[in-house]
RNA sequence: UGGGGGAUCGUCUAAUGGCAGGACGCAAGACUCUGACUCUUGCUAUCAAGGUUCGAAUCCUUGUCCCCCAGCCA
């Protein structure tokens, strides 16, 4: 991550060509703008990192604007966790936090401007007629009958919108532009609506609101951004975004010279294979509780990702390697997979859990009499100490693990066999207890004395180890093993008529409430990354108590027995 | 039948007229007190057809396919 190539996408090389030439000084500015309507997604990752990755790499700011214009769908809780997820994956906007809503003045006067100027007026119609006028593809669009009126009469009728004296949707405030134009965005845009609707920021002040395309490309001006960088299907409104700034005396406002004012650029928004990132689908599943909030880790929310213990650096790392381009991208979530076990194998501490518990009883050692051996918490960094784990007589390993009749390539308990256990000694399986139905519910075994670590023995090699976890002393734990949300790999396609939520997973919850974890694991923080060895990397749940762990399953570690299982 | 974009291994991405490379994935093997990690080897691509050129993924022409646009959403 940190010795790669320096990044060199179209963007930035279209921003290397601006300083080349000199444009704006060479200073550069970006901006992260959401609409503060639900939570951020591992798409919105794509663009936080390149907006402030390009700001960082050239020397520049990248400033947070919330684009709150629309109060209809806008909440202060959704505010809050975009500023804390912005933080998290690891960006700092300094002092430059702003809401286009700091900027509503500036904007109503700017439209004041517009509409003396000419190039607006208020429109009587309503939403059905004026899609009526605005025509189809291929064919021209018709005016609407208010486009004449006088300056006067639309700039006393637009203070009154302000005013509050027309209902909600009665009348808009519409461009003066084209309405035979090829693209929609120019058949005269709707810039101001009417709206009774609190502001999560400025309250009651304001009844009307601006419309996204006005509102954006001025409060880039205002700020100074010099590359405004969206997503592709902003393209067709480049033209709008580019007139807003010729047309409006925004340059005099901002006392910038004409050089100075922002261009929009366009990239192919990030799909990822099995994840969903449908804002209102998302929603969907929040509000209907086919999850448990939007920060369920099985989200491919930034706060769900977090809450599965996906660390920033994996997702930064994601975003990297993804690049940048204008074609559409459907990445492989075995890509995520990958950077998040990369990073983990590197950071995460190595403990041993048992999830699906069998006692084990080793026959051979004396009741009562516990053997401390030494662990080291990770195989190949030194740096990151060692702890001593608790062996008794009796224990618990997985039940995977054994197998009454178990195949050649099998390389762990059966009747008969030996294993190592983890940092102990070798066992061999010498009786198999079952219960009236048949069931395995114990092993009896001996050990070999002299394969202890440190016994100083002659050293043996057994094709398997497994993990295993003292009856004595232990630390119990609940287990969440999550696995995707979606058992499609593109969850929203469906048969016409069908619910996406077809395409959910069953499994994509299992629930393990009585798992034992070596005692050095009792009390960790939430938040704290582990590997369980031989299973995958957990992090501990915030639901967590001082006598009960909860840990939430991040991803498995990669399983090639299991994988050779499959091919049967 | 309007406008705006896009097509390179299965996936993502490089090349900027000069050896089509990397990553993920997959396959086989080595190593191993994690069937993990690591390592080795291998796999598969320039949408099509013409043209320009000593030389084309790149330039030109024609065609094909895919995505976006007709909110008082962003």
């Amino acid at each position: 991550m940190s010795n790669e190539a320096p990044k060199n996408d179209f963007i930035r090389q279209l921003i290397q060509e601006d300083r080349k030439g000199g444009k704006r000084g060479g200073r550069v500015q970006t901006r992260f703008p959401p609409e503060p309507n639900g939570f951020l997604h591992i798409g919105h990752a794509k663009s936080i990192c390149l907006n402030f990755g390009i700001a960082k790499d050239f020397g520049g700011r990248c400033f947070l604007r919330f684009d709150d214009t629309n109060p209809a769908t806008e909440e202060e809780l959704f505010i809050r966790s975009i500023e804390q997820d912005v933080r998290w994956l690891g960006f700092d906007w300094g002092a430059d936090l702003r809401f286009a809503s700091d900027y509503f003045d500036a904007i109503y006067e700017h439209a004041e401007a517009l509409i003396e100027a000419g190039k607006a007026f208020v429109c009587d119609l309503s939403s059905d007629e004026m899609r009526e006028l605005r025509g189809v593809p291929g064919q021209p669009g018709k005016e609407s009958p208010h486009r004449s009126r006088s300056v006067a009469e639309s700039l006393e009728l637009f203070r009154k919108m302000r005013a509050g004296e027309f209902p909600d949707g009665s009348r808009t405030l519409r461009a003066k532009i084209d309405m035979a134009s090829p693209n929609f965005n120019l058949r005269d845009p709707v810039l101001y609506r009417i709206k009774r609707q609190p502001h999560p920021k400025t309250g009651t002040k304001w009844v009307i609101y601006p419309m996204y395309d006005y509102a954006h490309a001025l409060s880039d001006a205002i700020e100074g951004t010099t590359h405004s960088i969206c997503t592709l299907e902003f393209e067709d409104h480049r033209p709008l975004y580019d007139w807003c700034l010729e047309v409006l005396p925004i340059d005099k406002w901002t006392q910038r010279s004409s050089d100075e004012r922002p261009n929009q650029y366009e990239f192919a928004r990030m799909e990822v294979t099995y994840l969903l990132t449908s804002k209102r689908k998302l929603k969907d599943l929040v509000e209907t509780k086919t999850v448990a909030d939007w920060d369920d880790p099985r989200m491919p929310t930034i706060a769900g990702l977090r809450r599965r213990g996906v660390p920033a650096a994996a997702l930064r790392d994601f975003c990297d390697r993804i690049g940048v381009a204008k074609a559409a991208q459907q990445v492989e979530f075995e890509l995520l997979d990958h950077c998040i076990r990369e990073e983990l194998d590197k950071t995460a501490p190595r403990a041993m859990v048992v999830t699906k518990p069998l006692k084990v009883t080793i026959e051979t050692l004396p009741a009562g009499e516990i053997t401390a051996l030494y662990a080291p918490n990770h195989p190949s960094n030194a740096e990151m100490g060692s702890r001593k784990v608790a062996l008794s007589r009796e224990l618990y390993i997985e039940a995977t693990d054994f197998m009454l009749d178990p195949p050649k390539k099998f390389f762990r308990l059966g009747p008969g066999r030996e294993v190592r256990l983890r940092f102990g000694p070798i066992i061999k399986c010498e009786r198999v207890v079952t219960n009236a139905a048949g069931e395995v519910v114990e092993l009896v075994c001996s050990h070999d004395a002299a394969s202890m670590p440190g016994a100083g023995g002659e050293p043996r090699k057994v094709k398997g180890v497994i993990h295993w976890v003292s009856a004595e002393k232990n630390a119990v734990c609940e287990v969440r093993n999550y696995d995707r949300l979606f058992a499609a790999p593109e969850p929203s396609d469906v048969p016409e008529g069908e619910d996406y939520k077809k395409n959910l997973n069953p499994g994509s919850l299992e629930t393990l409430p009585t798992a034992f974890a070596e005692l050095s694991l009792a009390g960790s923080a939430p938040g704290s990354t582990y590997q369980f060895e031989r299973l995958g990397y957990y992090v501990v749940d915030r639901d967590s108590q001082a006598e009960r762990l909860v840990v939430n399953r991040t991803v498995g570690l990669r399983d090639s027995w299991a994988k050779e299982q499959s091919k049967e």
